[in-house]
DNA sequence: ACAGACTCTGTATATTTATACATGGAAATG
DNA sequence: CATTTCCATGTATAAATATACAGAGTCTGT
């Protein structure tokens, strides 16, 4: 939900998931052990979690870990003591992923519903300098740097004269389906060019 | 542990989650409805499962889902008739990650377990999504971030039909010596794709 | 020092996900 | 054709994850 350090467009109450058994990772009754009672860390402030935090980060990216019981059992050996209700808040404020291999850290990739698409024309406008064709191919000249968001962007529009884009740093390759569409395509790139 | 198509380090048995209530996501009983015996798929032979993952692929990058009953719901508006184990399954064969906005397709960032070359096959059902054809060009489509590690995989095919690859973020142009060879190649890259 | 606002966390439980079994159909075998 | 093998899938249920509540520290302002 909360998009990582990002935009964080965030919407409705998002709901989780469940827990129950004792679970066979936990093996004997362990589980619920830190007194009861509730409350206890304020052992040292509080930077506990920030530390904790940490940990999870390193576990998670040195090997593969598969459920939050797994989890807590490393953090344990490391000298954090908490429960499994406490990790899976820790997991979704830290961006957690979980995946074929256990958990992951978050890769860029993930903005799902980034509202921040700046328009073919605008980038163009902003950032592109002319157009050349080839047969079925256009090579489209950026400033440099720009051929990436400006790639983007042009993926984004659906044209039908786009099979598809290749940025590099200051060039992007467009493939058209044949040299007619190509001819189309590069008037209208060139007129957005201005 | 079928394993499947892929590296999977995979240790362990890797035990996956549970179920229990009726969930408010399918408030009333319709959640386990598809009469009761068993099987009654074998409507059309069997490409019914890869067009269900196919259309999953589209549901999960078109809008978040955040559970498996959510996407249920979305995969019976559009003729797919399955209940969640079945959905369990194909999130498990597609490789799909669940984070933050819902479930997402992999990224090829996150390969870095493995040492040797993943294999062409592994490569492309994950990370792969479609591949279009321009005369002697294919132009194939994969999830962000993971052009690059199926440009490289494809490359130590050392497949005649390949005269080169380009990969750029989620594209990965392939030079083939002709159109003939082309369409040869597409057709084998989408069956690898499923 | 006390009340109010916050934060962090545990407990108990609701929700979600994974799996052990079992069935039925299609394709392969004999 | 009978038998054996796979495969995809449903059912029931175990396992895992999220959350509603509530309590205990910490701060702050009065």
């Amino acid at each position: 939900m909360e998009m990582y350090l990002y935009a964080h467009p965030e919407r409705g109450p998002e709901p989780r998931s469940g827990f129950a058994g004792k679970s066979s990772e936990e093996a004997s009754g362990e589980e619920t052990h830190p007194e009861f009672g509730c409350n206890d860390k304020g052992t040292q402030r509080e930077p506990m979690k920030q530390d904790r935090h940490s940990a999870i980060r390193e576990l998670v990216a040195a090997a593969p870990i598969g459920s939050q019981g797994e989890l807590r059992r490393k953090l344990v050996k490391r000298g954090f003591e908490v429960t499994q209700a406490t990790l899976s808040r820790d997991i979704h404020e830290l961006h957690l992923y979980k995946g074929p291999n256990g958990y992951a850290v978050p890769n860029g990739a993930a903005l799902d519903d980034g509202e921040d698409l700046p328009g073919t024309e605008e980038v163009l406008n902003s950032f592109g300098l002319k157009v050349k064709q080839a047969q079925n191919q256009l090579v489209l000249i950026t400033t440099s740097g720009s051929a990436q968001p400006v790639a983007l962007a042009i993926d984004s529009e659906d044209w039908p004269e786009v099979v598809g884009t290749i940025a590099g740093d200051d060039t992007v390759l467009i493939i058209c389906p044949d040299n007619k569409r190509a001819n189309l395509l590069r008037d209208r790139l060139e007129a957005m060019i201005g």
